[in-house]
DNA sequence: GGATAAACATACAATCTGTATGCATGTTCT
DNA sequence: AGAACATGCATACAGATTGTATGTTTATCC
C-alpha cells in the first residue's frame, strides 16, 4: 500500500488546500454569514492555519469571492442542465427561471449569491462574476435568442437582462422566506409574456 | 444672552444625541460602507465618545438600522412628493417609478438602501422596513389602485410588488453604476403595460 | 434638598485581521 | 546527486474593533 498525504506535488498541494479552504469558507460563509465567520474558524474547519489562508488568498475577502465564483458557477451549470434547448424561447426561458429558483432552494446560496455576495464583493463585481459564470448568463442568452426569434420585442438586451434577473432573484429571495413560489411564477411568466410583439 | 447646551431636559438630550449619532452614522455609512466605518470614527464625527453610542443603541447594527429607516422613509417621501394622484393609475406608477429612481440619486443611497441594508439586516427586516416606511409602500398601493381601477389584471398583489420593487431597485443600481436611465425606464415601462388586461 | 435614575465618559477584555518571520517540503540547475 | 532556490504552511506579532463594566455628572422625583 502507498502511503497517502506523501511526496505530493505542489501543485497538487496548492489544489487541494484551495479545495479545503473554499469548501470550509463555503460551509460557514453559507451558514452564518459573511461577516460573522472569522478566518480562524474557517481555518479550523479545514484543519490548517491561517498560514495557509494567507498564503493563498489576499484577505478573507478574496476567499469569500472564490466560493462566491464556484456557487455561481453551480447554479449555472443546474441552470443550463434545467433548461432544455429545443423548446420555444418563450418556453425555455420560462423553464429556465424555474431551473433557476429550483437551484436557488440549496441552502446557503441566497445569502452567498444575494445578500453578502454584492454587499461584500460590490455590485459591479458581482455582476460581472453573475453575468459571465452565473446565471444572468443563461437569461441574457435566452433573451437574446427569443428577441432574435421574434417572441418578444425588440429592447435593450442588457437592461432587460438585469431587471428580469433582478425579478427572479427577488422571487428567490421570497420563496425562500416561505412565500408560495406559484405566485411569483405567475408574475414572472406575465413579465416575459407581456414583452411579446403586439399584432 | 441665554447660555446655550446647558440646563437641557432629559429628553431634549437624548433627541439631540441620538440626532447627532444617526446623523453622524448616515454620513460615514453612506460614504464608506458599514463594515468599513467603525464606531470610534462615528463618534468622533458626532464629537462625543463611544459611551454615548451604546447608550443610545444597543450595538453598531441598531444605530446602522435607525439611519436605515430614516433614509428609507426621506425616499418614500420623495416618492409620494412626486407622484400626483390625479392621474390616471398607469400614469401614476411610471411617474413613481421615475420619482423613486431620482430619488435613488442621492449620495450613497444605493449602498445604504439596497447594499449593506440587505447584507446587515437580513432581507426580512429590510423589506418590513420598505414596506412600512419606504418606497415599496407607495408601488404597492399604487398597484393595488391600478388593479382596482382595471388598468392591470388581477394577480397576487405582493408578489407583484416585491418583483417590481425588485426591479425598480436594480434600475436604481445600474443607473447609479452608469447605465442609461432611458434604457431601464423602457423595460419597466414595458412590464407594467405587459401586465394590463388582454381584451 | 436629598435619593434615584438617566446620560455620558473612561477603562477593560476578548476578538479579529493582516503581516512578518521561520521552518519544512518541493523544484531546479549543474 | 547535491547545492541553491522557491513554494507551502505554521507561529508570532501589531493594530484595531466591538461590546461591557465601571465611574462621574446631570436631570428627575419625592
Amino acid at each position: 500500500m502507498q502511503q497517502e498525504s506523501k511526496r505530493r506535488t505542489n501543485r497538487e498541494r496548492t489544489e487541494a488546500m484551495r479545495a479545503q479552504l473554499i469548501a470550509a469558507g463555503r460551509a460557514l460563509f453559507t451558514d452564518k454569514g459573511y461577516a460573522e465567520t472569522g478566518t480562524p474558524e474557517i481555518v479550523a474547519a479545514a484543519g490548517v492555519t491561517r498560514g495557509a489562508l494567507y498564503h493563498h488568498f489576499a484577505d478573507k475577502q478574496a476567499l469569500f469571492r472564490a466560493v462566491v465564483v464556484e456557487e455561481a458557477t453551480r447554479v449555472a451549470e443546474e441552470i443550463e442542465r434545467g433548461a432544455p434547448s429545443d423548446i420555444p424561447a418563450r418556453d425555455a426561458l420560462i423553464a429556465g427561471g424555474e431551473a433557476f429558483l429550483e437551484a436557488m432552494r440549496a441552502p446557503g446560496r441566497i445569502r452567498l449569491l444575494l445578500l453578502d455576495g454584492p454587499a461584500v464583493l460590490g455590485r459591479a463585481d458581482m455582476d460581472e462574476i453573475d453575468a459571465t459564470v452565473g446565471g444572468t448568463r443563461s437569461l441574457r442568452e435566452g433573451l437574446a435568442l427569443a428577441m432574435a426569434a421574434g417572441a418578444i420585442r425588440r429592447m435593450p438586451l442588457e437592461a432587460l437582462t438585469l431587471l428580469l434577473s433582478s425579478a427572479y432573484d427577488r422571487a428567490a429571495l421570497a420563496v425562500d422566506a416561505g412565500a408560495p413560489a406559484r405566485h411569483f411564477l405567475e408574475i414572472l411568466t406575465a413579465f416575459i409574456d407581456g414583452l411579446a410583439p403586439t399584432k
